[in-house]
DNA sequence: CTGTTAGCGCTTTCAC
DNA sequence: GTGAAAGCGCTAACAG
């Protein structure tokens, strides 16, 4: 049924019956109820494409995510998924998953009202503006690291994660700690050495080390990290995520290792098996709920008009859990 | 740009030019070229709310999930999104995680081409009835409770646990385990006892307790399970999922109990956790690639008009690893 | 092979 | 306050 055969039913031209359909104050009061009497009573419901042609409004976002990177497989993104999916619903926002091709969600990206780009350390300025038909699109990016320039229509989250970090150091420092190991993700260079040199700490290229992304990458790189002869066991692991610690904690286990009594290890976002895991991670805690809402009002603003580049910066917070103990005698 | 402006930078009418981008036969190779060239150059995609309006085909389809569970929330149900999102992009249709409120879900039926519909204990018939605007939308269905009855355009993939946990029981028979303890997550009167007797196991009420389903609730009810005084020790633990089973091993090593050597744990789903904690999980495996690639066959014949109510069932499996031992003598 | 035209189902002026 | 009619951007049937 449309909203054609649908008027008829009722005796009423369709425009009366879109009007009070959309709440619109030119209705009558009898006329407008009688029209959503009849149309719950016979299960009537707008095509949404048709109204989404007219309109030019589809009150749906969109979650992006850096390549190679699929946000059903990621427990961070999964999580912060859920939380812009709630503040989303509260502004009469949907949240959409739009999975598959790259290319494909392109495409689509006419289809939306706005886009939540999570970029990532390889994430470009055009990948950016090729997802936001340059600019054309309302979007809000949320990224950990300063991009050089913003395109049209887009303002930006950063997460400080330097913050959060920094906390970390300074407490592994006043537990004693000398030798550091840290289990990073990927190649980039990142600002660790500075900070750590901040803290009054040691950086150690030798305690550094390479892993990919899964809890088995973070167990295999753990476990070469402590195997190599060359050099004095680390007191504490620093991991570049909490699936990484996990991983790191299970090795030294392996090893017969105490964690955090022989081996401290800390973890990085505080996602759900971070307390769940046995010691609980000490970790550095993103505040989802604030990075979404901060998000969706950055973009529902670019969405209603009101576009103004905006830069929020948001710090995160050590958690302590028991993972991380004082450095062994 | 819209495809009449497009069109007219090309010389062409929109006809052509429509023809030419869904590769339509009847278009010159010549004109093919130049208007496939042209739009990568500028960049144009066409509207796809237009486009859906004009066909009636959205080529996304929808997964629903049981009432009170938020998809994301499940790592099991994110699993199984990953896997149907895997099969749904090789046959060209994309899935949609459409969240938010179930209302707002149920006005976007008519924009999705088909439904993939989870279904746990407190799915009702007329809850799949609504979610398929009275049969009205194709949909399939995947569940592990046979449905009495099903409406019209929707197929069934029945996921039978019960293979999976009779041969996990016969195997803790085998294992000369006698005291089990059941971890259920709800009130539902499963097929438990009965298959607690196929095995020549015997069923102790007092060794059943509820909980949530949360890896902390697990926990808790382990604990409060294991300290009754009233009971001898179970020497093993069937949980309802893997989540479930990560607590009670955690609840059981925080009493001193080495697992498996005093208490065995078996978990259920096999979620990618299940090999991951320490020890690795017993677990009864659904084969979710199967699943997926079913539930999809099911729902693409269904769309393309070939519908005939077909009800599929896939067993599942025992996933045997470290958690799960011989019973302490 | 290409151009023209009539919808798809809705919203939104513009009259009345 | 309501009806009539003109689009929204596309596809597909119909001519030529």
């Amino acid at each position: 049924m449309n909203i054609t055969e649908f008027a008829k039913s009722l005796n009423l031209s369709k425009g009366t019956v879109s009007r009070a359909l959309n709440d619109r104050p030119e209705v009558s009061a009898e006329t407008r109820r009688l029209v959503l009497e009849k149309a719950e009573s016979l299960g009537f419901l707008r095509n949404p494409n048709a109204r989404r042609l007219a309109t030019g409004r589809t009150h749906i976002i969109q979650l992006e995510c850096p390549y190679n990177t699929n946000i059903l497989s990621d427990q961070y993104l999964v999580e912060l998924a859920r939380g812009i999916e709630n503040t989303a619903s509260s502004q009469g926002y949907d949240l959409m998953l739009h999975l598959g091709s790259r290319s494909r969600r392109a495409a689509e990206v006419q289809a939306v009202d706005g886009l939540m780009i999570v970029a990532g350390q390889e994430t470009s300025l055009d990948d950016i503006k090729a997802l936001t038909a340059f600019g054309h699109t309302p979007a809000v990016v949320i990224s950990d690291t300063y991009p050089a320039e913003l395109p049209p229509l887009t303002s930006y989250v950063q997460i400080d994660t330097l913050s959060g970090v920094r906390a970390t150091l300074a407490k592994i420092a006043a537990l004693g700690h000398k030798r550091i190991g840290y289990i990073r993700s990927d190649q980039s260079t990142d600002k660790m050495e500075a900070l750590f040199q901040q803290a009054g700490l040691e950086w150690r290229r030798e305690l550094v080390i390479q892993a990919g992304v899964t809890q088995q990458e973070g167990y295999d790189a753990t476990l070469r990290l402590l195997e190599r002869p060359s050099c004095e066991r680390p007191t504490v692991l620093l991991t570049r995520t909490d699936i990484l610690a996990a991983g790191a904690v299970q090795a030294a286990q392996s090893l017969g290792l105490n964690v955090p009594y022989e081996i401290s290890v800390v973890g990085h976002d505080d996602i759900d098996l971070a307390a769940l895991v046995n010691p609980p991670l000490t970790t550095v805690a993103i505040n989802i709920p604030m990075v979404a809402k901060a998000a969706m009002d950055m973009l529902t603003r670019i969405i209603e008009d009101k576009y103004e580049p905006t830069v929020r910066v948001l710090e995160t917070q050590l958690i302590f859990r028991e993972s991380l103990g004082p450095a062994p005698l």
